[in-house]
DNA sequence: TTTAGTTGGTTCATTATTTGAACCGTTGGT
DNA sequence: ACCAACGGTTCAAATAATGAACCAACTAAA
């Protein structure tokens, strides 16, 4: 390992519980001699990277790290990446893989990926306005979405899509707490007749759901070994696809 | 200059015109050997700072910048509070506002928010590097920066980014101590034909400019009255920001 | 007030790492 | 087929990193 990379790996001892670190703190985290660790520092200190606090003297991230994020999202939007998840996730599964995004109070489409697997296939149209509690997409935003933001979105009378999408709040409300333990919403014919969706959310920063990533199938080809399948396929997909956006997942909840 | 303050700097030849970087291109702009130039993206790249693009082979800012950035927010909610002020102005003068933060010797835009009250508007790029003399933003901070720091920015020649730009060093500090009195600075067409922008400054813990927020209009909706209604806006927002991120103003200076 | 144990920061001889000219193997244009 | 430029690799020589010991300042306890 070179010195640069010890010196980088100084910074992952900071974390939202340990946002600012001491000098002998960060020398005992990381094991490496005192002197180093300051020099290092030192170093990244006066890039920016870290900062000072001038209370303490504990180190603390810097401000030119927001200048590089800045640029990370310039060079690298969310939808590329999204976009590579989803080309995965529809070869693994064979059918229609798609993100969505929570913009406001409304679910957005953003885009989505064929299979062409089979000759039928569900169906997308990118940029459109999906429901809270008609998708499996929703409901898994819904599922660890704060009871405020809950409350706005689960208002009657709630759109009834097909003759099977549940407009009853207190019963979605039930099936929210199964979601958030799993991590899996499912949807089967609730905005699209014959269409079973499985979904998953993605995190902000916040760990809070900033979006989600579906897998979309006629009803008759989402058997319980697909479910499982397309399960395994959302939950690697979900977890790159927040960690490169920097997100983070809640506590006590991890990808399965 | 130490192994990790030369790899860092590395880092600051991405920009919003240079997203992606190869490794002869960043050779020759570090003047780094072609060799440590690799070894120290190699280097990044394995903690994530970097990243190769899968189809060429250049390298670019990678996704732990983002999850630095989250954490950097978490101890100090610069942006958070920033991008809420932001909204706020744009809301109550009906124009653009942005807030740019100093790094270094540079001006760095991070932030902004779109009013939607007119048609047309000033539009901004995030990550954008700013000029000192030539925007309104830049003047504010320097209008409070100790002598040293003006003197290293204010050297001939200065770039005429339009046909209005002051490039003369000392018609720009005959203008300092004026901005340094009311707080405010003033640009007209000097960065962007046809924009009119004010700007107040942040402080930091240290009482000395960390950044500036900003509004900008087309010059002919910036009226005497919109004047006076943005400053008395910007320095609401300027005071909120700089408390709020543990900042103090100046001896002898306090916000209108 | 003394003591003992912290803290952040510094020194310098020893040591290990970085460095760069030259070298690959590929690629893309002519 | 040629040439130039690319990303990546090598190895002796040069340079920078390292860590034990050492400050000075501070805190808490005796």
């Amino acid at each position: 390992m070179g010195t640069v990379s010890k010196a980088l790996s100084l910074l992952s001892f900071f974390s939202r519980q340990r946002p600012e670190i001491g000098l002998s703190d960060l020398a005992r985290l990381s094991g490496m001699n005192k002197a180093t660790v300051y020099r290092h520092m030192t170093e990244m200190a006066a890039q920016g990277i870290v900062e000072q606090t001038q209370t303490g003297k504990s180190y603390r991230l810097g401000a030119e790290v927001l200048r590089l994020a800045a640029l990370r999202e310039a060079a690298v939007p969310l939808l590329e990446v999204a976009r590579e998840q989803l080309r995965i996730l529809s070869e693994a599964a064979g059918e229609t893989a798609h993100v969505s995004i929570v913009q406001g109070s409304r679910l957005n489409a953003l885009a989505h990926h064929y299979s062409t697997r089979h000759g039928t296939r569900v169906t997308m149209e990118d940029a459109e306005v999906l429901s809270f509690h008609g998708t499996a997409s929703g409901l898994s935003i819904l599922a660890f979405s704060d009871p405020v933001f809950r409350d706005t979105v689960l208002v009657e009378p709630l759109a009834a899509h097909t003759a099977h999408t549940e407009t009853n709040p207190d019963q979605i409300r039930a099936r929210l707490a199964d979601i958030e333990t799993t991590g899996f919403a499912q949807s089967v014919g609730g905005f699209e007749a014959d269409v079973h969706s499985i979904a998953t959310p993605i995190f902000g920063p916040d760990a809070r759901p900033i979006g989600a990533l579906a897998i979309a199938a006629p009803v008759a080809r989402m058997t319980p070994e697909m479910i499982t399948l397309c399960q395994t396929q959302l939950a690697r997909s979900a977890a790159d696809l927040t960690r490169r956006t920097g997100g983070f997942t809640p506590a006590g909840f991890t990808f399965a």
